[in-house]
DNA sequence: CCATAATCGGACAATAAATATCCGAAATAG
DNA sequence: CTATTTCGGATATTTATTGTCCGATTATGG
């Protein structure tokens, strides 16, 4: 039970992205040095988002990636599912069907009272982070950050930032 | 974002620990058995759960494992933190303090959204399973099985069952 | 239109974690 | 006391994560 890294990064490039106005982006190499975490690794991170279509991409000379859809509209759980997977956490072997007092398969058609439990988790923490969109983030790391520091990242985004069709 | 099957073993041997009168265990080979995994791993489970405080063991000829408290006081979420360890699954990175842009220790006093939103996430998973003890299971599990299935599982444990003091 | 430069995309190693196994330490029975 | 049986921690093997590289694709500018 380990979220991956990439989740954390992802979910810092797409609150970055949000800060943009619609129709510009930025490249993958300047959301990697914004953060200064190693460019390829955060490239491949943004691969999974633009195949989730959280982000749309362009390719060549003026190239980059910008949001697919409002920030509203983009949850966390979105973002983590688009960089780990969406399989469930709890992997069911059945192993109630080995051994001496092993089960018949046709017993077995609804799931036990484990995996159920499990399941039931994963549904509460899943809702929870469908709750969360990249507004509701935006808003708390703003109201965190001191004044100036927002003059920073806006005057940082300005520089960087490249129209994306 | 991966549970280890390990949890899912442990959890079955303990349901089945909770079936047995108090004062009753069953040694590590024959939970093994039981569910036909490999031996070793299965102890090395047990020996997380002993570490835990969730199970009692006893060394020497006649020993084994045996349920520390009563079922009732055992939940999925203890036996699942028994082994995995209760590090919590999203671990930050700090890397807003990186970069162009990064923040002043001073700043990140606090932690910041994405953080937050997933450490709620994880709440709501763990009190989702602590809602859950061994009782409750073991009741699913009656109630999901035909007579003759519970009469082979009593057999099978009358024959296996030692006492452990 | 074509060569060029810049970017994303997927294939490729290095590292860390989970899985499976072994042998020694401890305790009971006789 | 000694033999036997069991748990306990240290040890290999496999799998997933982390990090890196080079080729495919697109706009630019001559
Ligand atoms: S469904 Fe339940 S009983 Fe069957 S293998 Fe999974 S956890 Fe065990
Ligand atoms: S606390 Fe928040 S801002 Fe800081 S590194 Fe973690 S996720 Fe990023």
């Amino acid at each position: 039970m380990q979220i991956s890294k990439g989740v954390e990064w992802a979910a810092h490039a797409a609150v970055l992205l949000s800060a943009l106005p619609t129709g510009r982006g930025l490249k993958a190499e300047a959301l990697a040095r914004y953060h200064s975490v190693p460019g390829p690794y955060m490239a491949k991170q943004m691969q999974a988002l633009s195949k989730a279509g959280i982000v749309q991409t362009a390719r060549g000379k003026h190239g980059g990636y910008r949001l697919a859809r409002p920030a509203g509209e983009i949850t966390l759980w979105d973002i983590m599912t688009a960089i780990e997977g969406s399989k469930s956490a709890f992997t069911c072997t059945e192993i109630r069907q080995n051994g001496p007092c092993g089960a018949t398969p046709e017993q077995c058609r609804k799931k036990c009272a484990i995996a159920a439990a499990f399941h039931a988790a994963e549904v509460a923490f899943r809702e929870s982070l469908q709750a969360i969109s990249l507004v509701e983030i935006a808003a708390g790391v703003a109201a965190d950050s001191p004044r100036k520091h927002l003059r920073n990242v806006g005057a940082w985004l300005e520089k960087e930032a490249v129209a994306i069709g």
